[in-house]
DNA sequence: CGACCCCTGCGC
DNA sequence: GCGCAGGGGTCG
């Protein structure tokens, strides 16, 4: 469900546990939580008896950084939420971790798809170790550099977390109508000024998302409940049959890099 | 590289 | 009832 926007409303939500020290730390479900570097003691790796020093984002991938250095790594997947709420809410079918912290404050984990989940590791650079440069800073040159000579798609390449981090089917569908690039287009082709254009986009479609608080589809909320509007600013996305706002053309849809890809056929 | 799998909920 | 959904991983 989320991607950079939302993950990092999530973590401008998260705010409030900054400085809070970690009551007790509950895990419902084992299979949520994993370890980057065995062995698992579960309260330790839940950060139990640590205060929050802060939030870091690399991505779509959250990490809680608590004292004495342990981390705490928060993936949402598809449908997952973080809620800052009190610690007597009951707790509903899809939770999977629960966090009491110090000045009536209490944190929950859901995700009824189950495709996010919770990583203990030791540092932060351990938990992003894997994630290509962060989208919103995206240049041009490591942008191309992470492209590559390669066949397969520009819009595969920009869902590709190795090659950047954060993007993912609605802002790279985004960001290629905004560069004039057509998703279907072999990385191996891509123009200098068509990367300069892309990374642009990316970083323009990105940060303005971000200042609508995220797009708000179906299940994405705040951790404080509340919806983002980001959808508002969609250009293409979920607008297949819909005439381009640019030139009127028939937005056409196809599958590419397994996702559903929107474009503009005239424009693109 | 693409194909297929993971899981639940929703709208048609 | 079916197909689809903002995520990712693992195969061949």
């Amino acid at each position: 469900m989320p991607e950079l926007p939302e993950v990092e409303s999530v973590r401008n939500g998260l705010q409030p546990i900054v400085g809070r020290r970690i009551i007790r730390a509950s895990l419902f479900r084992r299979d949520m939580l994993e370890s980057l570097s065995a062995p698992l003691n579960i309260p330790r790796a839940m950060l139990q008896g640590r205060r929050v020093e802060r939030i870091d984002r690399v991505g779509k991938q959250l990490g809680i950084i608590a004292d004495g250095g342990s981390v705490l790594g928060i993936h949402l997947g598809m449908t997952g939420q973080m809620i800052v709420s009190h610690p007597d809410l009951p707790r509903s079918t899809h939770d999977h971790a629960h966090w009491v912290l110090d000045d009536g404050l209490a944190l929950t984990f859901r995700d009824p798809r189950r495709f996010g989940g919770l990583r203990a590791a030791h540092s932060a650079s351990e938990l992003f170790e894997n994630l290509g440069p962060d989208a919103l800073e995206i240049r041009a040159k490591e942008l191309k550099l992470g492209c590559g000579n390669s066949t397969r798609s520009i819009k595969a390449a920009l869902l590709d977390q190795r090659v950047l981090a954060g993007v993912g089917n609605i802002y790279a569908d985004e960001s290629l109508f905004r560069a004039r690039i057509r998703p279907s287009k072999e990385c191996r082709c891509m123009t200098d000024d068509q990367f300069r254009a892309l990374a642009g986009s990316i970083r323009k479609v990105l940060s303005e998302a971000i200042s609508y608080g995220g797009s708000t589809l179906r299940d994405y909320r705040k951790p404080d409940g509340e919806r983002g509007e980001a959808q508002r600013l969609h250009r293409v996305y979920g607008r297949a049959g819909m005439p381009c706002i640019n030139c009127q053309t028939t937005l056409k849809s196809d599958t590419i890099g397994q996702r559903t890809t929107v474009w503009c056929p005239r424009c693109q």
